[in-house]
DNA sequence: GGGCGACGTCCTCCATGGTCACCATGCCGC
DNA sequence: GCGGCATGGTGACCATGGAGGACGTCGCCC
């Protein structure tokens, strides 16, 4: 392997020199750079990342840590996390947690194995209280859902504003009897809980009964648990004519369910979701949905680590992410 | 930081002995491991990695590079392959090339920079002949769809084969103007070309005419690509009843097209897709596809990958998945 | 029973490739 | 002649792994 030391005697100079000129640093006379790039180029030297962050304590690569790297809510999340994070310079390695503690518990073990500089975590259990959160060995930015308790960088989404505008929506279709399709929502802050308040101020804001709740339980976040909620909201016969699905990803498999069921949308029930996959737009019929700014989002987590890793005691920041209602043919 | 050598004194052994007790490695006898084991949990001791693989030149790390990571198919192969990876001791970054020989060099680049011990490379562009293959730094796999002459580890996807079965499908359902909508056949041996020979295998296999041919191109591997192509192929006026879309992603934007122009799946045309993405069998209607193991194609894209980095001399392989034709409403 | 070799166990020394903090050199102006 | 700046060099240091050697113990053989 050619080393720095190689590229140093080739160019005549001395091997923290080529440091300079390799980490673009102050310094170094232009002809000396160029020699030194001349024999970089020679040598076919490559910087070698291992013996770099073995010193200087830094990795350059940012963990990022969600659920499942299959939904594309996540995969679309983790194309612009990585977009941003190139250009700042950084790499990104993508951790899976399954949704499960373990999972959440794994890669912040891993943060502190593989030296991530950062971790952005999507966490769908842990909370702000968890001891293994601060015991990272890096700084950690929060994505998503829960509580933080204002003790980390926190890029949450708007999920009460977009559920309520969603509801509100289909009430101003015409919509009367409005169910949700949901995971239950459970002690402590998480998604379901708020999408669940998101929807019931909705419901609320129009003059709508929220007594019983119109509330189909998930069992997961996936296609098959959204086609099973609706099959049961079916069987039912609760009559409901019009869905709120607390993602896309369910929503697919609600309209899927009620398809089995004959049942037409948007004519005998209307849907809409959140996320507003790429999918949404090309499925039949096309798929309303709330549309956070997933863009923004990457962006701003991106932003928050890298500044993190320059000044580890600035204040945690929280943002909301702005969005957007995205009508389409499911709600027309 | 708590170093090796800070368990050491702490266990009253020198370093060497802890990193034999770390590694697993024979030559300790119990009594000192316990002590070691005590002296690390007592320490809260974590493994430095980028010291371990500077000096050993392993990182443990495996680069899978793929066009986009939000696209379904590569989006379901990179959960497989880090869940493979991740049984055998191995951490994966994924890299994202987009689809572009800058992207697909930039990878090999990044390989060595990031010293990944394997890189699994989903390539489009480069081909076997590219010089910057052999000079990737580490062994490369690659997984899908162009010719490496045998050159390189290889897990191929049953291209023509699945091609030829479902266009043999369509046939057998009644089909007797049948389609494809794919990029255009090129130079060089690639997807569309293995794919698109595999349709008129199809069509000759049941004497169907391929003159003039019925294909319809793409701008693209994405779904809006797909729904302009159905546009155009409907618009053509040329009466097809059948149609094989290269990709279920593809599928998808084909599906949304057809329902753009008022044609009804499967009443008017039938429709098969290619990759049995998670989506496909939650659509309206539920979508026809060709289905490549992707278990199997990523278990046996890392164990060639591991495998070589312990025997880089071995002889390349080549292996293409095992498929099923999964039939759904699109094509009843 | 004493000497010798083998073996199990652990340690010492050095290598790994960069980076950091500090130092040396030379040139300039005052 | 001296201080200061611009430029580049020096040697220690980061945490781990590998090779080979030291040390003690045990068994074997004469």
């Amino acid at each position: 392997m050619v080393t720095m030391e190689d590229v140093a005697r080739l160019a005549g100079v001395s091997k923290m020199t080529v440091s300079n000129v390799v980490n673009n640093r102050e310094g170094v006379s232009d002809l000396v750079r160029r020699r030194v790039l001349e024999a970089i180029r020679q040598s076919g030297y490559r910087l070698n990342v291992s013996a770099r962050s073995l010193r200087s304590g830094r990795t350059g690569v940012i963990g990022l840590a969600v659920p499942e790297v299959d939904l594309p809510y996540f995969s679309h999340l983790a194309t612009l996390v990585i977009d941003a994070a190139r250009r700042r310079g950084h790499h990104v390695a993508i951790e899976r947690t399954g949704a499960a503690e373990a999972g959440e518990a794994d890669a912040l073990a891993h943060s502190r194995v593989l030296q991530f500089d950062a971790l952005i975590l999507s966490a769908v259990v842990l909370d702000g209280l968890d001891e293994r959160l601060t015991g990272a060995g890096c700084p950690v930015v929060m994505l998503g859902e829960r509580d933080f308790g204002g003790r980390f960088d926190h890029v949450a989404m708007p999920n009460e504003e977009g559920m309520k505008a969603a509801t509100v929506h289909l009430a101003d279709q015409g919509c009367r009897r409005i169910g949700i399709v949901s995971g239950v929502p459970r002690e402590g802050v998480n998604v379901m809980t708020r999408r669940y308040r998101g929807y019931l101020d909705g419901l609320a804001e129009r003059g709508l009964s929220a007594d019983p709740p119109l509330l189909f339980p998930l069992d997961g976040m996936t296609m098959e648990a959204g086609r099973d909620a609706a099959h049961r909201m079916v069987d039912s016969g609760r009559e409901v004519d019009g869905v709120v699905a607390v993602t896309d990803t369910v929503a697919l498999g609600v309209l899927r369910g009620l398809a089995d069921r004959g049942l037409r949308v948007p004519d005998d029930i209307r849907l809409i979701g959140f996320d507003d996959v790429p999918e949404s737009r090309f499925l039949v019929p096309s798929l309303s949905s709330v549309a956070p700014d997933h863009r923004w989002m990457a962006e701003k987590a991106v932003e928050l680590a890298v500044q993190r890793v320059r000044a580890p005691l600035r204040p945690a920041e929280e943002h909301v992410a702005p969005f957007e209602l995205v009508i389409r043919e499911s709600t027309r």
